[in-house]
DNA sequence: GATGAATGAGTGTTCATTCAT
DNA sequence: CATGAATGAACACTCATTCAT
């Protein structure tokens, strides 16, 4: 019945339309939250003249809101992966994620406050839109981490769950951005490239004096 | 109208009813998410002939709500704060924070799940019953390192910006917990408690290879 | 079931409790208007211990209600009836019919507000209860202007149609007081009886046997 | 969300459901009262196929029973206006309201039922809807009784006070006419406006014996 | 392609009434 | 006699979705 999302086949209007709707879904959840997010709420600020406009652009509304989430890890990936892909070290690499993705929530709240509200008002979100994106993104970080124990950057642990918890104090700065706009970023910023500086590094020809 | 939560006068029965519809909140959250969770699917899972049951024992579903959320503090209070209040050492107090947490976590998934989906489902959940408790929480924690610093056990750090990110931390690895059931989490806090180790750990003797 | 309202084999504490709900009832709808005068308010105010014992001593709402009504109507006779039957002319009585309700709307407020309120907002309530006792007065007052009629006293008019008319009046004044509860009774008082004087009063001849 | 009461933007089809739901409710309130008119009934009434259509038609239940009170405030200036306006003597003014009101309750008893009933059941529709329209129409008579004093037609008296009674007297009459539909209304509004003549009229050629 | 009217299941909440104790 | 827990129908209101035009 519907135009499906098989990007193929779009129209150019039907492209814009989406684009245009999955803009105001963004706006909308990011305002008012996941679950007052409403059709009609959406189509007000998208200036639709019905709700059912966006029925008929998407399938569903886990269409739609899959469709906002994809959007916002797209320009996120655009945004962050340069940052740590110019690095040598696997260090600067590191650090370059690190404040990249800092850089990135700090100038897309809008986008990250929506992902962060669909994450948790959709039970079904994580699995099945962000689990795969996550993994992805985490073993890019992990074979990262490799590469620094491999040069002796980086001292001895499991790489897997230093990525996994890596992975989680950006979400906690996230959180911590989003909850307090008006917390200093660059000071967190420097605290926590310190910390995970100090909690990866390797001790440096001190092998001696190890505890 | 209903009888109030102000403990001191409720009957037996009242109390017990109370309880059992706190818990069957707290698995139908867990279970359904947040947004899912109706009165009528809580009847349902707590054996109630209707939906009408609950509002009879609490005033709102806002009251319901917080008296999960209350519960789940409880409990979480019960069980980590002796591990942390033995300690000696500043270290060792916060290691028995990290751990006692992360026993938590996963001796109370279902618990912890439903809490988290309640901060994320509810606009002025945070505000009203956690932003407190966490407050409270925080400058405990925050207390600590600044013990340890004071022993010399901490390297320089500011106390207040490292305890939010210690405390994200926790946060981070209970999101892991919930999302991977299958984690291995003997590996992942040994892992954990090492990582913040290095992380907070004065560098001993070292005073003078400062970078 | 419950002990039917044929009042001889009441028990003496039936009585009183009767009495007592009866008075919480006329006190909340007062209160609260008609439609949110739940059992719950009424038990309340009742210092009853439930609702359910309400429906224990009144086999329905509408019995409840009844009673209430009823009870009105019992202190409005007993306190009107004298005011006019010691009158000689039938003006005086008229006057005394007047003057005796509009003193007694005064002094029982509470009571008036209850009747009027039940009056609008239970809808068979006038036919039910209401209608039969008016009736009743209204005949009475329909038989003083007869009189007055052949006494010369008041001109030419159809006794049934005036005493509707008078009637009236008075629940407009009634109406005046319990919506402006401020308002000057003396003032109004006198208006309303000087306006009746004039309405019915027979044509001059009467300057010299004025009242 | 919903077309909002701003007459002008009214789609076609939009503007005759709203009549059909207002009618509907108008005669749904005047035959079960206030208190059982839910929206149930009234959409049954309407042939609608839910209650959730009057939802999305008005915003309120509130926004509903306004539109209701203000169908008949609208019908009745229409059809009782032309029936004062063209008058001279102020006596022949008020005695073209009094008739026409008197016609108009007689022509509209179900319109008039619907606002009575609400007036009563609403615990804020006299302050809200009425209480402003019913100012307006107490000023305009309180005029014409001010103009008939000047003009000596009128005996001495309060303006404001003989307005309200007179205004009272066309409730009783309405009251009168919805409890009793059998009554003889052209001899009923005979025997009101030869009272409200005698009750007001200035004592002709006996000015010389006035009191 | 787009519109706006309509649908119907679902929400939390209230309340008279019942009944075992 | 009295209690308090329970019941279930009813309430206004929301919303994703459908569909004729």
């Amino acid at each position: 019945m519907q135009p499906k999302p098989g990007s193929a086949d779009l129209t150019f209007t039907e492209a814009a339309r989406r684009k245009q709707i999955v803009a105001a879904a963004i706006e909308t959840i990011a305002e008012l939250g996941y679950a007052k997010a409403s059709f009609a709420q959406i189509a007000r600020r998208a200036g639709l003249s019905s709700p059912g406009l966006i029925s008929y652009h998407f399938a569903n509304k886990d269409d739609l809101i899959g469709q906002v989430v994809a959007e916002v890890y797209r320009v996120g990936g655009e945004v962050v992966r340069p940052n740590s892909a110019a690095a040598t070290s696997a260090w600067s690499a590191l650090r370059g994620y690190l404040e990249g993705s800092l850089a990135f929530y700090d100038t897309h709240r809008g986008h990250l406050l929506a992902l962060v509200r669909i994450l948790q008002g959709h039970p079904e979100a994580l699995s099945r839109w962000a689990g795969p994106r996550n993994a992805a993104e985490l073993a890019g970080l992990a074979e990262v981490l490799v590469r620094g124990q491999r040069a002796g950057e980086f001292r001895e642990f499991d790489p897997g769950t230093v990525a996994v918890i890596i992975r989680q104090l950006l979400s906690g700065a996230l959180q911590h951005l989003l909850t307090q706009p008006a917390a200093d970023l660059t000071g967190y910023t420097r605290e926590l490239v310190t910390l995970c500086e100090h909690a990866v590094a390797a001790p440096r020809r001190r092998i001696k004096e190890q505890r």
